[in-house]
DNA sequence: GCCGTTTTCGGCCCGACTGTTTTCAGTCG
């Protein structure tokens, strides 16, 4: 079983278990425990099935967990479990993505009306039922009925690109107003996470408050969702994606920062260690705890620097061993967008990008790099308009030329060739070898079973010209997941055979994730990042990948579009 | 249910806002 597999029962019961009412910190360490196998390198099932292994050396697991472990893995769930979806129905779960409703409420309205579904919710609300409960009333039924609308359109997730234009749209907005000085994004967003829920702007200066008489009178406020003294929060666009604008005072400006960053799981670890240290901290900042003296909250890099951290890049704020890490000081040297020397996944006009190969060389150019590949798809994408052999090797001959009028610049010749269904390569093998760079990608038959996928994906790293694994899992951010196979063997492959994982910067792709980025490293494999272009403005993207590497804490070294053109080459297979 | 530089027992992060109440529980981040 994989690892996210019983994360999701942890988490799932752990949620039941707050519906329940029952003691907090368990529920907590069932989350912490639900966290912990999730990031975990390896598959924790097989540790569990090993009697030489011992899944309480993993922090957060203690006996308890263990046994539970074991237990799921014997028989695919637990007795607790079984115990709390006997209580309540799964359905339940649902009700905690509606905003204004709680464990506590659903619990009660459960009890009362035996509300399991967010049709029976709605019903209730209709019918003013929802007011008649303790401590609830017509305003929380107007709320939770805009929340159940909002939940149905969007699920209330957006994708980062989109999340990181408005931030940008607003920051440049907000910062027009006198007595502004800075409006930075924090959140999800500063962390570089796939996907935002809402966005978090802070904002000071000298008089920072007028900021949100300003924000309010944006144009494209959809509605105001809370108006306070410090805080409004309002939804922005048709979209309706959830913007927090904050004002702070300068002398607290980076605990605010530190705090409203996040994550929360990193924010608590950092909590029990100022205790520990004899301090609390709070987003107003970092005070001892005998005599309340303020110590720190100018910037987060006084903040951390007196609870003995180096100052931990956003991306790592995860609670993912960052904090032990910066104690200790080896940090990681996170790779960084102005390493990146080369986009090696593009398209053109040939297939079904918007810009020919000289157009995307100029991009290239603009961009700051050295190298671009231009990459376009095989034959068995149809609908792309495809290249078979005979204009691939037209092609080829084209970017030859073409690369003699940029002689800054190195244009790879290259292909973006489909695996088929049975892990051949969608084009001959001559052909193949006489490009510079060749990505290997699946589009079609996603939903085969995992052990088919597997093989196929095996069979293609082992073709002798096969480069680079385009978005080796297929999934679209908010759409569609990936298809399931043996991840492990595959990059386990993949580091034997030098080729190399795609970091698909496309914001609906991020492929591979931050997740399985860490697996796939602790296989050996190595890394590029590109961002399938199929316009000049998606070179942009690029940062977006950047950021999911370093999620993944991957450093320049990880990554092979580092390297100035000739160290790229090299670092390519040659065909044995 | 986890964990240990004070601890194998007794702790476990912090504050604002909202709506419903008249002193605060629940939710949210």
């Amino acid at each position: 079983m994989e690892n996210a597999e019983i994360a999701r029962l942890f988490y799932e019961t752990a949620d039941l278990m707050e519906i329940a009412g029952e003691d907090s910190f368990r529920i907590r360490s069932y989350r912490n425990g639900a966290t912990a196998i999730e990031s975990h390198p390896e598959r924790v099932s097989d540790m569990v099935q090993d009697a030489s292994r011992d899944v309480t050396t993993i922090q957060g697991i203690g006996k308890g967990l263990a046994a539970v472990l074991k237990e799921i893995v014997e028989r695919g769930s637990f007795a607790r479990r079984d115990e709390m979806l006997a209580r309540y129905p799964p359905t339940a779960l649902e009700l905690l993505k509606i905003q204004g409703l709680g464990p506590k409420s659903i619990a009660l309205l459960y009890q009362h009306y035996r509300v399991s579904t967010i049709d029976d919710l709605e019903r209730i609300c209709r019918e003013g039922k929802l007011r008649l409960l303790p401590r609830m009333g017509e305003k929380l039924e107007q709320k939770v009925l805009r929340s159940i609308e909002s939940y149905r359109r969007s699920a209330s997730r957006f994708l980062i690109n989109f999340a990181d234009r408005v931030a940008s749209e607003l920051a440049a907005y907000l910062a027009e107003t006198p007595g502004v000085e800075r409006v930075t994004p924090a959140g999800s967003l500063r962390r570089g996470k796939e996907t935002i829920g809402d966005v978090d702007l802070l904002v000071t200066g000298p008089a920072p408050a007028p900021a949100l008489e300003r924000f309010a009178a944006f144009p494209r406020v959809k509605e105001i969702l809370a108006r306070g003294g410090n805080k409004t929060s309002a939804s922005i666009g048709h979209e309706g994606l959830q913007v927090d604008v904050r004002v702070l005072d300068r002398s607290s400006y980076g605990s605010a920062m530190q705090y409203f960053t996040g994550s929360k799981d990193h924010n608590v670890a950092l909590r029990q260690r100022a205790l520990r240290l004899g301090f609390t901290l709070s987003e107003y900042g970092l005070f001892r705890v005998d005599d309340q003296s303020k110590v720190a909250g100018e910037t987060e890099e006084e903040i951390y620097d007196r609870l003995g951290l180096a100052w931990i890049p956003p991306e790592l704020r995860e609670n993912l061993g960052e904090i032990e890490a910066a104690a200790e000081g080896r940090l990681p040297e996170l790779v960084r967008l102005d390493q990146i020397r080369g986009d090696l996944h593009m398209h053109t006009v040939e297939t079904d990008g918007r810009y020919s190969i000289a157009e995307m060389a100029e991009a290239a150019r603009a961009a700051g790099y050295q190298y671009l590949a231009i990459t376009d798809h095989s034959k068995a994408l149809a609908m792309a308009n495809g290249l078979d052999e005979t204009r691939l090797l037209a092609q080829v001959a084209e970017i030859r030329r073409v690369a003699g009028d940029f002689p800054d610049l190195t244009i790879f010749a290259g292909v973006e060739c489909d695996i088929r269904q049975d892990g051949a390569m969608d084009l001959a093998d001559d052909a193949l070898a006489q490009l510079d760079v060749v990505i290997a990608s699946v589009h079609s038959y996603l939903n085969q079973e995992p052990a088919q996928m597997t093989d196929r994906l095996l069979r293609a790293i082992e073709n002798p010209h096969v480069d680079i694994l385009g978005h080796p899992t297929g999934r679209l951010l908010l759409r569609r997941d990936g298809y399931p196979f043996d991840f492990e063997r595959v990059a386990a492959a993949a580091a034997r055979h030098s080729v190399h994982f795609e970091i698909n910067a496309s914001p609906e792709r991020l492929d591979l994730g931050s997740q399985l980025l860490r697996m796939a490293r602790a296989q050996g494999a190595r890394f590029v990042i590109s961002t399938d272009a199929h316009h000049i403005k998606h070179l942009d993207n690029m940062k977006y990948g950047v950021w999911t590497a370093r999620r993944a804490w991957l450093g320049p070294a990880d990554i092979v579009n580092t390297l100035d053109p000739e160290g790229f080459r090299g670092a390519l297979r040659k065909p044995s």
